[in-house]
DNA sequence: ATGTCGTTAATATAACGA
């Protein structure tokens, strides 16, 4: 089974390349992020001719964050984090898919540091970090996947040094990623890529995707019974090279139906 | 500091967030 990410930037100015990536990859439970669309502005229709089913949870102009799958139910369990009644931003999606709990983010920026946002992001992992502990403890196959506005070591920034005070790159930041790891989770592409330079972003500015200045920050946490499944994964760089694309690349992983 | 997008206010540009 394939499982794949992909922060759209804007789910209906990017339509044409998401329906084209859809249909080029083939993946059978989707997440994504930043549809930059109120719930009724979704293109739903668009999404189930391409032959996926699908639950989102929208937001006017920002954020917004969506599952998809085919040929498969889709049971949503929740669509915000616990731990905020007041956090009105539409940036979690939780849903059992074929047995698996998927649990689709989009963690905040956080910048400008100092600040507000900063503190919002920090929160909000505390709040991701709490949950995810008790999916863990739920003992069931979990896969929490998006964009977390993490680079979570030096080997997935460019250039490091010019980083080290963004809000997506703080030894803050960096510290509350490692401490939901550390709960007992895999980060699937450096498991299978140890030591390889992967990026799964790159900025619009200054020819970013053509210099390869990229980072990575989409990623793949599995727990226990998935981490022994996990068969490939990968990034599907080229889509970045598409006009009208997003300023992310699609990440994926492919899980055996036994571990292997 | 700069750069470029998508979105939304409004119908032309400029803001905001990233």
């Amino acid at each position: 089974m394939k499982i794949a990410t992909y922060n759209v930037n804007g789910v209906n100015g990017r339509l044409p390349v998401l329906l084209r990536w859809l249909e080029e990859s083939a993946p059978d439970i989707v997440c994504l992020q930043e549809l930059k669309a109120p719930q009724e502005k979704f293109p739903e229709q668009a999404i189930r001719d391409a032959g996926y089913n699908v639950i989102w949870h929208g937001q006017k102009s920002w954020n917004g964050v969506a599952i998809l799958a085919r040929d498969r139910e889709i049971k949503e369990v929740r669509r915000a984090l616990p731990g905020d009644p007041e956090d009105e931003h539409s940036r979690y999606i939780e849903a059992i898919v074929d047995g698996i709990v998927v649990g689709c983010l989009y963690l905040p920026n956080g910048n400008p540091v100092p600040g507000p946002k900063l503190e919002y992001k920090l929160r909000w992992f505390e709040r991701l970090t709490a949950h995810a502990a008790g999916l863990l403890q739920s003992g069931l196959p979990v896969v929490l996947t998006g964009d977390y506005n993490v680079m979570p070591t030096e080997l997935d920034v460019y250039k490091p040094e010019r980083w080290v005070e963004d809000a997506l790159f703080r030894p803050e930041v960096r510290q509350a990623f490692k401490n939901l790891v550390d709960q007992g989770w895999t980060d699937a592409l450096r498991k299978l890529y140890p030591n390889e330079k992967i990026y799964t972003f790159w900025d619009y500015f200054r020819n970013a995707y053509g210099r390869d200045a990229g980072l990575r920050i989409d990623h793949f946490l599995l727990s226990p019974s998935l981490d022994s499944r996990l068969a490939a994964a990968g990034v599907d760089k080229h889509v970045r090279g598409w006009e009208k694309t997003s300023d992310h690349a699609p990440v994926w992983i492919e899980l055996a139906d036994t571990a292997v």
